[in-house]
RNA sequence: GCGAGAGUGGUGGAACUGGCAGACACGCCAGACUUAGGAUCUGGUGCCCGAUUCAGGGUAUAAGGGUUCGAGUCCCUUCUCUCGCACCA
C-alpha cells in the first residue's frame, strides 16, 4: 500500500506549516494597550545552553507544555508573550576552544544555529523576533550595566577570600555550584584556595529573598530548598571576656538559654584570636593543628562520620552568666565562615559538642530538662530538645522560649550580648578566571582605586585572545592581552589596568526574561512601559536543578532592579512549574556512557514533531520523572494516524447522533480544563476516547469534527493547521476561538448506580440521573438480585449517595 | 543523620470534596485482512477459584494496624525508592 494513504503525511505537513508561521510571523506579539491586564500572559521557558550535543529530549518536554498552554490561551482571547533565546556564555565552548583552537563564538553560534533549527522543527509558537543570546554584545552590555549598578550600590565587592576552586575548570565557584564537595559541572573535587574575587552581597537580600517566597506560586518543595539554603536562624551574639588581658570572644548561639551549660569554647582554626589565646606551652600543638586544618580540603573538613579533632589553646574565657573560667579550644568543626567563627560549647545539649567533650574529657552540665528535674547519672548523648531550665541559677524553672527572651534582655542590659540573626547563605562568588564570559567593566587605578567603565562606553567588548588556556593563578586568559589590560583610568586619565575576571554563566541568565520584553532597546535594558505591560512572568517552566542557582540569583538581581526602579515587581516569576526528567528506557538516567540517549531529531524524522509533542505530554504528569518508551510514541502516532484517516471520510449530512454530541461536549470540557491546569496526559486520553467513538461512524459529521480539530491544534499544531485547511477554512487555526462546551450536554441523562450489601457490589442498575436518596433506596430494595441476597433481612442502615451508589448494611 | 516527596497490573500511568480501583496507552493473547508488515481493524487482558456458551464468587493500591456503612485517598507504625542539605552552633 502507498505510504501516506492511511497515515498522516507529517513529513510534508510539518515543514509546510513551519514555513507558513515563519513567513507570516504568526506568533509575533506586540503591546496593545487596549488589551486589559488580565488578558495578557507572559509564559516563559528556561532558555537552553546551546551545547554541542544538540537538543535533548528533556528540552521539548517543558517547551511543549508551555507551547500548548500558550496556544490554549491565545484561542481563549489572551495576548501571549512567549519568547525563546540562548544562554550562550559558558565553559563547554571555552573548553572546546582550548582543545581545538576554535573560537568559542564560532562554536557557540554554530550550536545556536543548530538548536534554533531543532527547536523550530517542533512547531513551537515563539515570537522569534525577540530571540536573544547572552553572549551578544548588545545583550551583555546590559548585563554589565546591571553589574555596575550593583557595584554602585556596594553590592559587588572585591575580596581575597578562601573559596571553592575547581582544579579542572581552574576557576572559583559559588557555594551553589558545589555538590557533595565536587564541582557541579565536571565532578572534580573542589579545593579551598585564597583567590582575589568579586563577590555579590546577596546576603544583604537574605531576609527579603526568604520572606518574599511567601508571595509566589512555586512548588513547596522548591521554596523549601531555597528557605533551607538561605538558612535563617535566630539567636544571640554573646561576649565571653578573656580570662587574661583585654578583649572577649564573641559567639553566636541559637540557644542562649543554655549559657549556664557552656563548659568550654571552641574557635575555628582561622579565628583571629587563636594566636593571642595560645599559651607558650601549647604553641607547637596549636600551630601544627591550624596548619593541618588549612591544608585540608573542604570535603575532608566536613567529612561525614569522622572523629572530632582539636587542641587546647591553653587560654581561658569567662562565662558571663556565672563568671566561670572555661577553657578555649581550637577545632575544625567550627567554620570561620558562619556566625562569628567561634562557639560556646554546651555538650549536654548539642551532639557535636557532646562528642567533642567526651573525646577530650571536658565537663558536661545539664541545664535543660524535659520534666524540670535534673537527670540522674551520666548523659549518654546530648539532648537538644526544649524543656525547662535547671542548674541555671535564678533562671531555673523557666521554659526554653521564655528563658531565651529573658536572658537575651539580660545580656543586652549588661552589654554582654544582643539578639542576632544568622544565615547559611554566603555572598555570591561572582568572578570567574576564565575567558568566555562577560568582562567585568572595572578599571584598577593606582590613584583612584577601582573605577567603573562609564555607562556610555558599554559594552566593554570581550577581546580576542591568542590562548584560551586558563592560568590557574587567579587571573583569566584576558590578563595576557597587555594592550587590552593596560588602559586609561576613566576618572583621572592616568594609567589603569582592566579587571580581567569575567562573570559567571548565571549573570546572563539572571535577567534574560526582561530583555525579551524589549530586545532591541539600546537605551535601557527594557523600556519601563514594556516591563509594566508584561511583567511579572505568569508561568515559568523548567527543571528543578536550578532551585538554588539560577532561581535564587535571578530573584536577587530582580530585587536590585526593583530597588533602582527598573522593574515594577519585587518578584520576577509569579508561578513556577518544574518539569520532571525524561529517563532512558528502563527508568535509568539518559547518558552517553549508557548509550540510551534519545535524539529528538531522529524521533521527529521517524514519528513526526506532532507525535513527539503528544507523546511527551502523554507519558505522565509534567512534574514527574518518567522513562522514554519508543513503543509508547508509536502508540501516540497511531492515534494521530487514526485522526488523519477520519479526516479523509466523506462528510455526513444532517444532525449528528445525540450520544456523540454529548461525548463531544464532555470532551470539550475535559480537554479544556485539563489544558488550563497543565494536566496534558489526561486531556490526550480524553481525545483518544473521543476519536475511538467517532471512528465507529461511516461518515464524518462536520459539527463533531470542527471543534475537535480546535481541541487538538494546541497539542499537534501542524496537523491542526492541516485539518483546519482541509475543512475549507483559512489559516491559521492558532487564533480561532476555543470551542465552548454546552454544560447541559455534558451532564449524563442516566447513571449506573451501584447497589452494595455491606460495602460489596452486588448489583448495578442504569437509572435516571439526579434521583433522590430515598428513590435510590427504593430502587435498590426492589432489585431482584438484592432481594435474593437479603433473603428477607432488613438492612440496619442504608446509605444512598445520589448518582453513585446505595449501600445496604445488614446485621450489626 | 536531618528535611521533602513518592510507592497502584507485565509497563507508563487514571481515579472530583473518602463512594464501581486500574481510564487512556504500551505489551501480551485470540481473530479478521494480507505475498509481506514496527500496517490496519475487532475482541480479550490485575490475580485466584469456578462455569463447556450466559453465570458467579473471592482477593487486590509497599507491609501492618486504626477511623468509617464505605479507604488508593484520612490517622499511626514499619519498609523501600527519589531528591535536597550535610558538623551552619
Amino acid at each position: 500500500m502507498m505510504p501516506g494513504m492511511d497515515t498522516q503525511p507529517f513529513a510534508q505537513i510539518e515543514p509546510k506549516w513551519q514555513a507558513y508561521w515563519e513567513k507570516h510571523k504568526t506568533f509575533r506579539v506586540t503591546e496593545d494597550p487596549a488589551v486589559p491586564r488580565e488578558r495578557r500572559a507572559y509564559v516563559l521557558d528556561m532558555f537552553p545552553y546551546p551545547s554541542s550535543a544538540g537538543l535533548h529530549v528533556g528540552h521539548p518536554e517543558g517547551y511543549t507544555a508551555t507551547d500548548i498552554y500558550c496556544r490554549y490561551l491565545r484561542a481563549n482571547g489572551y495576548r501571549v508573550l512567549h519568547p525563546m533565546g540562548f544562554d550562550s556564555f559558558g565553559l563547554p565552548a571555552e573548553n572546546y576552544a582550548i582543545k581545538t583552537g576554535t573560537h568559542p563564538r564560532a562554536s557557540t553560534e554554530a550550536n545556536i544555529g543548530r538548536f534554533r533549527t531543532q527547536i523550530k522543527a517542533l512547531g513551537f509558537s515563539y515570537d522569534w523576533d525577540r530571540e536573544i543570546s547572552t553572549h551578544d554584545p548588545r545583550y551583555y552590555r546590559w548585563t554589565q550595566w546591571i553589574f555596575l549598578k550593583c557595584w554602585e550600590k556596594g553590592l559587588a565587592y572585591e575580596a581575597v577570600v578562601p573559596i571553592n576552586f575547581c582544579p579542572s575548570c581552574k576557576t572559583g565557584l559559588a557555594n551553589e555550584e558545589v555538590k557533595d564537595g565536587a564541582c557541579e559541572r565536571c565532578g572534580t573535587q573542589v579545593v579551598r584556595k585564597d583567590v582575589r574575587q568579586w563577590l555579590m552581597r546577596i546576603t544583604s537580600y537574605a531576609e527579603r529573598l526568604l520572606a518574599d517566597l511567601d508571595k509566589v506560586d512555586w512548588p513547596e518543595s522548591l521554596k523549601l530548598m531555597q528557605r533551607n539554603w538561605i538558612g535563617r536562624s535566630v539567636g544571640a551574639n554573646v561576649l565571653f571576656p578573656l580570662a587574661a588581658g583585654e578583649g572577649s570572644i564573641e559567639v553566636f548561639t541559637t540557644r542562649p538559654d543554655t549559657l549556664f551549660g557552656a563548659t568550654y569554647m571552641v574557635l575555628a582554626p582561622e579565628h583571629p584570636l587563636v594566636e593571642r589565646l595560645t599559651t607558650a606551652g601549647q604553641q607547637g600543638a596549636v600551630s601544627a593543628y591550624v596548619e593541618l586544618a588549612r591544608r585540608k580540603s573542604d570535603l575532608e573538613r566536613t567529612d561525614l562520620a569522622k572523629d572530632k579533632t582539636g587542641v587546647f589553646t591553653g587560654g581561658y574565657a569567662i562565662n558571663p552568666v556565672n563568671e566561670q573560667k572555661i577553657p578555649v579550644w581550637v577545632s575544625d568543626y567550627i567554620l570561620i565562615s558562619y556566625g562569628t567563627g567561634a562557639i560556646m560549647a554546651v555538650p549536654a545539649h548539642d551532639q557535636r559538642d557532646f562528642e567533642f567533650a567526651v573525646k577530650f574529657d571536658l565537663p558536661i552540665v545539664q541545664v535543660v530538662s524535659r520534666d524540670g528535674k535534673p537527670a540522674a547519672g551520666q548523659m549518654t548523648q546530648a539532648d537538644a530538645e526544649e524543656g525547662v531550665a535547671v542548674n541555671s541559677g535564678q533562671f531555673d524553672g523557666l521554659p526554653t522560649e521564655e528563658f531565651k527572651k529573658r536572658i537575651t534582655a539580660w545580656l543586652e542590659r549588661g552589654k554582654l550580648g544582643r539578639r542576632a540573626v544568622n544565615y547559611k547563605l554566603r555572598d555570591w562568588v561572582f568572578s570567574r578566571q576564565r575567558y568566555w564570559g562577560e568582562p567585568i567593566p572595572l578599571v584598577h587605578c593606582d590613584q583612584c582605586g577601582t573605577v567603573p567603565v562609564p555607562y556610555e562606553e558599554l559594552p566593554l567588548l570581550l577581546p580576542e585572545v591568542a590562548s584560551y588556556q586558563p592560568t590557574g593563578t587567579g587571573e583569566s586568559p584576558l590578563a595576557a592581552i597587555t594592550d587590552w589590560v593596560n588602559t586609561r583610568c576613566p576618572k583621572c586619565g592616568g594609567a589603569g589596568r582592566r579587571e580581567t575576571n569575567t562573570m559567571p554563566q548565571w549573570a546572563g541568565s539572571c535577567w534574560y526574561y526582561l530583555r525579551y520584553l524589549d530586545p532591541a532597546n539600546d537605551r535601557a535594558l527594557a523600556a519601563r512601559d514594556k516591563v509594566d505591560y508584561w511583567m511579572p512572568v505568569d508561568l515559568y517552566v523548567g527543571g528543578a536543578e536550578h532551585a538554588v542557582l539560577h532561581l535564587l540569583y535571578a530573584r536577587f538581581w530582580h530585587k536590585v532592579l526593583y530597588d533602582i526602579g527598573a522593574v515594577n515587581t519585587d518578584e520576577p516569576f509569579r508561578r513556577l512549574v518544574n518539569q520532571g526528567m525524561i529517563l532512558g528506557e528502563g527508568g535509568v538516567k539518559m547518558s552517553k556512557s549508557l548509550g540510551n540517549v534519545i535524539n529528538p531529531e531522529e524521533v521527529i524524522r521517524e514519528f513526526g514533531a506532532d507525535a513527539m509533542r503528544l507523546y511527551e505530554m502523554f507519558m505522565g504528569p509534567l512534574e514527574v520523572s518518567k522513562p522514554w518508551s519508543t513503543q509508547g510514541i508509536a502508540g501516540v502516532k497511531r492515534f494521530l494516524d487514526r485522526v488523519w484517516r477520519l479526516s479523509e471520510l466523506p462528510a455526513a449530512a444532517g444532525a449528528p447522533p445525540a450520544e456523540l454530541e454529548r461525548l463531544l461536549h464532555r470532551t470539550i470540557k475535559k480537554v479544556g480544563e485539563d489544558t488550563r491546569t497543565l494536566q496534558f496526559n489526561t486531556a490526550i486520553a480524553q481525545m483518544m476516547i473521543y476519536i475511538t467513538e467517532l471512528a465507529k461512524e461511516e461518515k464524518l459529521h462536520p459539527a463533531l469534527w470542527k471543534p475537535f480539530v480546535l481541541l487538538l491544534a494546541p497539542y499537534a499544531p501542524h496537523l491542526g493547521e492541516e485539518l483546519w485547511e482541509k475543512l475549507g477554512e483559512k489559516p491559521s487555526v492558532a487564533f480561532q476561538a476555543y470551542p465552548q462546551c454546552n454544560e447541559e450536554l455534558t451532564r449524563e441523562e442516566t447513571r449506573e448506580i451501584v447497589f452494595q450489601i455491606n460495602g460489596k457490589v452486588r448489583a448495578r442498575l442504569e437509572l435516571a440521573a439526579g434521583l433522590s436518596a430515598s428513590e435510590l433506596e427504593k430502587q435498590a430494595l426492589a432489585h431482584p438480585r438484592i432481594q435474593e441476597l437479603l433473603a428477607g433481612q432488613k438492612p440496619v442502615k442504608v446509605i444512598a449517595v445520589p448518582d453513585r451508589l446505595v449501600n445496604l448494611v445488614v446485621r450489626g
